[in-house]
This record gives C-alpha cells, structure tokens and sequence, in this order.
DNA sequence: AATTAGCAGGCGACAAAAAAGAGTGCTAAA
DNA sequence: TTTAGCACTCTTTTTTGTCGCCTGCTAATT
C-alpha cells in the first residue's frame, strides 16, 4: 500500500499531467499542498512510484507521465467528485428542463451538455434491447398497401416503423393483427417479435405468410437498430495529443463505426458509471483513449447509455461530477413519469 | 481561348495532379497522348497557362499545380464522363436494388455507394420542405394524453411524429382533428403547418388552444428537422492532403455542424449536379475542399440531396460518372412508385 | 516561326552536426 | 530522513551542407 505522501505525488502528477499534457518534473509539484518539501525527496518518491508501475518516463531524463495503473489507482482512490462550478450547474439544470417529446430526445440532451461541459466526445444509444418490454402495439392502415406499425415500451419510448406489402390489406385485418400481436405481446420483450413468432402466427394461426412476414421483418429491424448519437467530435482535435496524426486518424475510424460505438456501450458491466483507461478497452483502436460509460434511467427505467470519449489523461473528476449530477437531476424527472405512465394505464383499461 | 495544346496540357496536369498529388512537372506529362514534344515545348505551354491564370507553381522551380481557375475549365470543358467500371456498374445495380419500405432509405444507400465507390465522403439530406406536398395527415390516438401523427407527402415520405397533452383527449377529438386537417391542409406543401394555422384552427375554428398549440409546434418540428446522414469520413484521411493536421481539423469540424451541411445542401442552383471547387464554397471552413452536390429524384419528386466532399484534386470525372448512372438507375424506380402512388390514391378514394 | 537541347540557378527535402535545455540519479552533507 | 549540488542523458531546436528536381533561358535546329 502506497503510504500517503506517495499518494499525494501520485495524485499530484495525475492532475498536472492532465492540466498540461506535459510529463511532470519533481519541481513542477513541490510547493504544492501537502509536498512542502525539496524537488530531491520528490524525486525519491517519484522513483519508487515508478518501480511500483504507477508512473512512466517518456525517456531517461523526462519527467514522468502517469501509467494506467496510475490513472487507474487515481480513479480508484484518490479521485474527488465535486468538481462542478455553480455556473455548470446551473446551465446543467437548465438544458435538463426543456420540454421533451419523446424519452429518446432527452437521452441526447443529457449527452449534449455532457459534451458541451467536458469538451470531450460524447456518443449515446438507446437502452439495451432486451431489457425493453412491449406496452402496447398499434398498427394503423396508411393506404391499402401501407401500414405503420407503433410499439410502446414500458420505459416509455416509442418505435415506429413503415411495412410495405404486395397485396391490399383490409381494415379487418388491421383489427385482427392489433388483437392478435398486443394479446400475444403485451409484457413481452421487445425482442420476442422474431422468427418463431412469426413461424408461430402463420402456422398454427394460419396467417398468410405475405402479411405477416413483412411485418416480422419490418418490426424487427425497427426494434434492432441501434441509433447512435455522436456530439462534439471536433473539440477532441484542440487536445495536443492530437497533433499526432496517428491518433487522429484512429479517432475518426472510431467514429465512423457507429456498430463499434453500439457495441462499447452495450457491453458495460452492471453498473452505471464504468471507467475504461487505455487498454482496458476491449476494442483495439480506443486503446489511446479512456471511455467513460453512464448508463442512466429514470427511476429504475433503463433510458439508454452515454459515453465519453476522451484521452486517457481525461479529466476523471469533471466528468463523474457531472454525470452524478445529471443523475441526481434526472431522478426528478421520475414523478413526472410516472404520472405520464398512470395516464397511458388507464387508457389500455378503457380499451381491454 | 485556349488552343488545342494548351488545353491537352491543362487537362493532362489537373488528371496527373488528380492522380498523384504531387506537383506536376514538364518530364511526367510529355509522350503522353497528344503531347508528343519535348519537354521543353511543353514548359513553354505551361509558362503561358499559369500566366492566364490556369496553373501556379508551390514554389519558384517547382512543377505545376491546377489553380481553382484551372479545375473550373477543367470540369467546364475538358471533363469525359465515363470513367466507370463494369464492376462499379455491377456494384451499384445491386445495391440500388435493396428493397426499400422508406424512401428515405434510398437516398442513404444511394449515398453509402457513392462514398464507397468514389471514397469520397458523402452527406445526404431528404428534400427541401418547400417543394414537399401533403398528401394525407393521419392522428392516431396512443393513450389518452398521447397522439401520434403522420404526415404523407407526394414523394413518398413519412413523417411522424408523437404529441403529448396536458389534458386527456377523446377518441372523438381526434376524429375531428383527422378531418380537419386533412381538409384544410391536403395537397398544400407542407410549410403550410404554422404559426397562422395554430392561429385560424384556435380562433376561427374555436379549437381548445391547450389541444392545438402542442400539435402544430410538434408537427411544425417534425417538418422543419433536417436529417443529416454521413458516411465514410475516414475516407478522406487516407488521402495526402490530410497529412496537415489544419486540413483535418478542418474537416472535422465541417462534418461536426449538421445545420452547416444541411445548408450547404439545400442552396444549391437549379441544376441537378453542381461543383463547388474551393473558394466557389460558401462556407469558409470549405475552402480547401471541393462539394459535388446532387439532387436526386424519381420521375420528377425530389427525393434529397447527395454532397459529395473531397479533396480539391477530387475526382470529379469518376463522381459525375457514378452520380449520372445513379440517376439513370433511379428514374427506373419510377414505374414501380407510380404504381405505390396509385395504390394509395384508390385508398384516399375509399375514405372520401 | 516553332521546336528543341542543354545548362545555370533556385528551392525544397533530407541528413548530419551542433547547441540549448530540461530533468534525473547519485553522492555527500545537513 | 531530507536536501543541495552536480554530472549525465536525452530531447528539441537550430544550423549547416548536400542532393536532386524542375524551371527559365539561350542558342541551335527544323
């Protein structure tokens, strides 16, 4: 165990390296609170700490540039979360409060004012698929070959698609279809409309396979798709880690695989902030950069997740910080849902 | 005007600059096709071109680089357009032939193939509102403070949109909205959804204005998004001009600002294929790229706008080629859209 | 009059060498 | 245990020199 003026270096050296992207002598961090002694004894500690694998020398006679078991101990153990100024705050509360339509909107808007308060990338994605379950089913005739086919989730999102079939469809069989999915689905996960259901509806309920498999495959992808949200892409660039073309390069691959991006958000571990330093990333090209995940929710409804994309030398502080409040403050949105949620029971009761 | 000579030594340079990217001097280009003199003869052209304005030199004794003037007589008048593959074609047909249930969707393929067969990278947008039809405006109820809507255009497009209520609302209420709106508002384009509308339905029609208000700044949104789609920007990183960390920069934020994309998109001339070289770009952050934009439709509905972004030195030959055989490949859908139009016209029919 | 061969000169690109600067490790003293 | 001091290492920046490319010009040729 490091003892606590080992710590307080360690620290020291994490938060100057993250300020000015520069390895950090033993004279830049004496004086400092805590280290009121001479640059010798920093630099005794600073060797010790580096035997221990905490920090790094770019090259012999450099300063030192934390390792990411430093930057991991740093988050671990030493990291404060109250970095948050009154003005962040405030600007915070005040994209929260606009008045959102639909539940997706207000993922983006937390992603944005993540983006636009750490000056890093955010990327966003609906919930998990499979954690969604049906509420109701609404299929509506648009023209006697077009349908629109409309799936509340629980957790109040809504998904919309398109089917196109070959023949006329009738109102009747609108009716039928409206019964047959929501007495078949209601309750269900989303992703039960699959295959065998649609093996199920054509074969023992002898459905005609050219209304039905549209509608399946249709529905399907609707309920598949990932739609990733990208925001501040450009403000990573003024970073100097950026300077290196390699690194910028690597980036710009990363964005422009969304997959990839869906990917690295669904695959967090149970809880709601995941931090990912350097190689601890499973996707190869984010190995130069930290990703902080936050899946957040309102209630105990899962709304989606957001990541941020940053260097590894990312400001840990100032972004837990306002993820824990952004937290806080979407948790008030909780009552107002759940008076929403009351009004869309009681209309289901009126129709059943 | 330039004489025949002059014009094979432009062409020659601005294809040889187009293809290497390296300043073009009077050794590479001589032999070629029609320039069978020496080299010395051609130095002489090209003195006399880069004096009209056409080449400039990077340095005192370097070779020959296209000025904007040189690309623009270039595209203008020395431009052949049938530099495309049998496999390109092949490429192309299949996937132009992916079965769509939105058209919107087609306008994205059309978009990802141009990206990956020019590797250029592409923005696409849907069709300027203002030319954009109403055909059918369908309310359906979700819950008792809950409506969707769905907008119907003459091109083929859906929009939908879900409006929520303070208050509940009957299934009678939305009976009358259907009609009235309909009524009021089929085969107007779809801008007529506005303030004065909100307007006419609260104080002529004496409609609750707590129902109206939410629907038409709903609607009004819906109609008014532009949805920007990208791909392939990692493309233009494989190119050498991205070696300037400026450039790319540049580029990152270009692709950053939706709004600035949309726009670009949308004040296009006329035409159906314009070229933007450089400077001729409106926006600033463009002035060392080249924007090819082109408007596609079937039969003749605007269906959205395709930009292609490159490099100065882009391939305008190989983009025109795929952007003229798109076309030619789309007006094919034509049929098979009137046929869906007819489909939904019986179906207008029946309702009336 | 148009074309060409040949050559001097200008400039960038690259490499090697030199100089400057920053920070460490170590030693010896406090 | 801490500290002052210094030699040493390595990067960064600047300087210098060389090489090669390409042009423009001149004089000769067609």
């Amino acid at each position: 165990m490091l003892d606590e003026r080992k710590k307080r270096v360690l620290q020291a050296i994490v938060e100057e390296y993250i300020k000015t992207a520069e390895p950090v002598s033993s004279n830049a961090i004496m004086n400092l609170e805590g280290l009121e002694c001479s640059s010798a004894t920093i630099r005794n500690e600073m060797a010790e700490l580096e035997k221990l694998g905490y920090i790094e020398k770019t090259h012999i006679s450099s300063g030192r540039v934390p390792s990411e078991k430093g930057y991991r101990f740093y988050v671990d153990e030493l990291l404060e979360d109250d970095k948050i100024t009154v003005d962040e705050i405030e600007y915070i509360s005040d994209k929260l409060e606009t008045k959102v339509n639909e539940l997706e909107d207000l993922t983006q808007i937390a992603s944005s004012t993540i983006s636009e308060i750490t000056h890093y990338t955010t990327v966003s994605i609906g919930p998990n698929t499979d954690v969604q379950l049906i509420e109701n089913i609404k299929f509506v005739l648009l023209s006697p070959r077009m349908m629109m086919a409309v799936i509340l989730t629980d957790n109040g999102l809504v998904k919309e698609t398109i089917i196109k079939f070959d023949e006329d469809i009738t109102e009747n069989q609108v009716n039928t279809l409206n019964y047959m999915f929501n007495n078949k689905l209601k309750g269900e996960p989303i992703t039960k409309i699959d295959k065998p259901l649609e093996k199920y509806l054509v074969d023992e309920m002898k459905y005609s396979v050219n209304l039905i498999k549209p509608i399946i495959v249709q529905m399907k992808k609707v309920v598949e798709e990932e739609k990733v949200h990208l925001e501040g892409a450009k403000q990573l660039f003024e970073l100097p880690e950026f300077n290196s073309l390699e690194v910028a390069k690597n980036f710009v691959n990363i964005l422009d695989e969304k997959e990839l991006m869906a990917d690295m958000l669904n695959n967090g571990y149970a809880k709601d902030i995941n931090i990912y330093i350097g190689e601890e990333n499973e996707k190869e090209e984010l190995k130069d950069f930290s990703v902080v995940t936050f899946k957040h929710r309102i209630g105990n409804k899962d709304l989606g997740t957001i990541g941020i994309i940053g260097p590894k030398r990312m400001d840990y502080s100032k972004v837990i910080s306002v993820m824990k409040y952004i937290s806080k403050k979407l948790s008030g949105y909780s009552e107002e849902n759940n008076e929403e949620k009351e009004g869309r029971e009681n209309g289901r009761r009126k129709k059943e």
